[in-house]
Parts: structure tokens; C-alpha cells; sequence
DNA sequence: CGTCCACAACTAACCGTTGAGTTACTACGA
DNA sequence: TCGTAGTAACTCAACGGTTAGTTGTGGACG
């Protein structure tokens, strides 16, 4: 095996976003995420510290990598959603952090303020995002639904009779998603 | 201290909801629970089974509260938003539960499945509630919304400069959760 | 009407396991 | 040969669950 102290770092990291995802702060184990890495439980703490500190490195490394990857385009906040969602599609483990993150906050977690501070400047600098509403709710709103589909249990996704993992069933609600927000900003 | 068990058996059940809805499945405490409860440990494994059981009692209490408390009005789901988030802002740790629900569901968990399939039913019945949209995909946006103030950062909540515990604030994302479902159903 | 008894509510101390964090050590590579 | 990456074995506290025992209550019976 390669000593390569980079690379293992990094699939500590891509370890902890899957064990946190599935399982939450409390409910992760540090033991699955040295297994899951192919690393020494000790490394994680050689390069992380504990297990709140690995919790926010995971935090603050996908809050940079989906701003980077999903920029927000105040012209077209409905495209923006659906891409979101596409993303998030992509990266289950980050939706389910993201989910996470308001309910087991550590004490010392990363702070996302200036992600979403900027966006909301950047929503209220833009002229009229959505009419009438405030940028901040608009904000929410748009997080909230790209996120209703992976918080709604399997029962509501199939309760129409489609299969909720066909490709058909998740664009017409990706459609969906993305006509709300058009109808939501006027 | 008087013996009844039926007032014990609510005091662990009211208590439970609290430590669930704060620190979740895997990081709530039974002893603080019993300790909440004014009650010994024991007679939560007497009255309840077990931690998962307990949890499943609790859930199917708050779905089984909220469905009576907030009936759905498929005429005028912009009231029924606005009823929700009313329910939620007066009892803060169903949100949290009804957040945590989706990630960390036991595997032997209660089965909302019933109370959706009503509520899709009856939206599917009513005609068309939002033209085009599909019923299911309308109560997961519907939910998704009620639950986006809480489900944000304080960070994002205060990010117009109002403090977000204010009442005023509180009224005007309301308002904004209601006109944005008026129109998303045209 | 008093007294005993059986059962239900309650309690405290304990047990076994799990899991975060550490220690002491080995192997690799420059 | 020195420093760094990696490992296995361990410690210790916390926590879910249990055992064994105590107290209060209500009813049967003399």
C-alpha cells in the first residue's frame, strides 16, 4: 500500500460524508468510517481530530463543493432549483447531511452563514427575485422544496402508483419542482 | 406521589417527543427521558418495550395528533399551510421529529404511509388542486414549505436584519408561505 | 370494621456491550 | 537512521437493558 497521507485524508473524508449521511452525528461510527476508507481509526484522528471536528470538516466540504458546483443564478431561480436537485440527486449522502444539519448542530459545527448571506444579498441586489417576497423566505423556500423529495417517505413518493426510482416518475417531479419556483416568482 | 399509571405512562410519552425531537433516535437518553418524566427507567421497558419502540409510540402519537389537528382543506390549501405551520410553530418538537423521521426510521418504525395516502387521495378527489401538478408532488411541496422555517440556519432566518424570533418576522414569512402556495395552485 | 394479602406501581443498583479516544509499537522511505 | 504513515490492542465512560427488591392500594375475609 502507497503512503501517501493526501489521499488517504481524502477518503477519510468521502467516508465520513456517506457515514454521516446514512447515519447522522450520533449514530455514525468511527469504526465503520476506518473500515469504509480503508484507514486506521487513528488516522482519522491524526487528521481530523474527533469526531465533531471530522462532522464539520465533512459540513464545510460540501457546502463548498455545491456552491461551487450548483452557483446560484438570481435571472433564473427555476433552473437553479432544478439544478439543485439534480445535484442532489447525484450526491445523496450531501441531501441527507444537509437534512442533518439543523437538527444534531455541534456545539463548534461549521457556520453556513456566509453561503446563504451571500445568496441572499445577491437575491435582493438582483432587483425583484420573486415580487413581493422577502429574499431570505425566498431563499428557504427554494432549499426546501429541492430538498421536499428526499424528505418525503416512499409511501408519498409512490402514492400516485408510479415507481418512485423510475427516471419518468422523478422528471415529472423534477418538472414539477421547477414550474412551482416559476409560478412562486411570478 | 399518587400511582396512576395511565398519567405515568403520558408523562413518559410527552417527555419522549421532547428528547426525540431534540437529539433524535440515536442520540436521545433513556435515563434523561426518565428523568423528564419524573419516572423510573423500568417503567419505560414496562410501558413501552424498548428505545425503538418507544420512539414508534411517539411518532405514531404526534402523526396521530397532527392529522386531527390540522385537517387538510383541499379547497384552500393556502389556509391549510398556514394551519400547519401554526401547529408547528406551537410545537416544536414535532417538527424536529417529523424532520429526523425520514433519517433515522427503525426498522420495525410506524408507517405514516396511511395518513398520506388519505391526503393524496382526497387532493386527487378534489379535482384539480394545482392544475397540472401531480397530488403527491403538491403535499411534498406543501409539507416541505410548512417545515422550511425550521429546517433553516438562524443565520438565514435573520439574513434581512429582523430578529427572527420576533413576531413580525414570524407573520411575514407566514404570509409569504401562504401567498407562494396560493400560487403554486394558480 | 379491622387486618391481612396479592398485585400493581415504583425504585435502585447492577450488567454487558458498545464505541470514542489512546498508547505503544512496527514498517516504510528518503 | 530518522521521521512519518500505519496498525493492533487497550482503556474507560456511557448507555441500553435487566434483576431483584420495596412501597402503596384495594379488596377478601373473619
Amino acid at each position: 500500500m502507497a503512503r501517501d497521507s493526501a489521499a488517504t485524508r481524502a477518503r477519510i473524508l468521502a467516508a465520513a460524508i456517506d457515514e454521516f449521511g446514512a447515519y447522522g452525528l450520533a449514530g455514525a461510527r468511527i469504526d465503520r468510517i476506518a473500515e469504509a476508507a480503508q484507514a486506521n481509526k487513528r488516522s482519522i484522528y491524526v487528521y481530523f481530530g474527533n469526531k465533531e471536528a471530522l462532522f464539520a470538516a465533512a459540513m464545510t466540504h460540501i457546502v463548498d463543493d455545491i456552491s461551487t458546483s450548483v452557483p446560484i443564478d438570481t435571472d433564473d431561480l427555476p433552473d437553479y432549483v432544478g439544478r439543485i436537485f439534480d445535484y442532489y440527486l447525484a450526491n445523496p449522502s450531501v441531501v441527507r447531511m444537509a437534512m442533518w444539519l439543523p437538527l444534531e448542530r455541534p456545539p463548534q459545527g461549521p457556520d453556513e452563514t456566509d453561503a446563504y448571506a451571500k445568496k441572499v444579498a445577491a437575491l435582493s441586489a438582483s432587483g425583484s427575485p420573486a415580487n413581493d417576497l422577502d429574499a431570505s423566505d425566498v431563499v428557504m423556500f427554494i432549499n426546501a422544496l429541492a430538498q421536499a423529495w428526499f424528505m418525503s417517505p416512499d409511501s408519498l413518493r409512490a402514492a400516485d402508483g408510479l415507481d418512485p426510482n423510475s427516471d419518468e416518475r422523478i422528471a415529472r417531479h423534477r418538472a414539477a419542482l421547477v414550474e412551482t419556483v416559476r409560478r412562486m416568482c411570478g
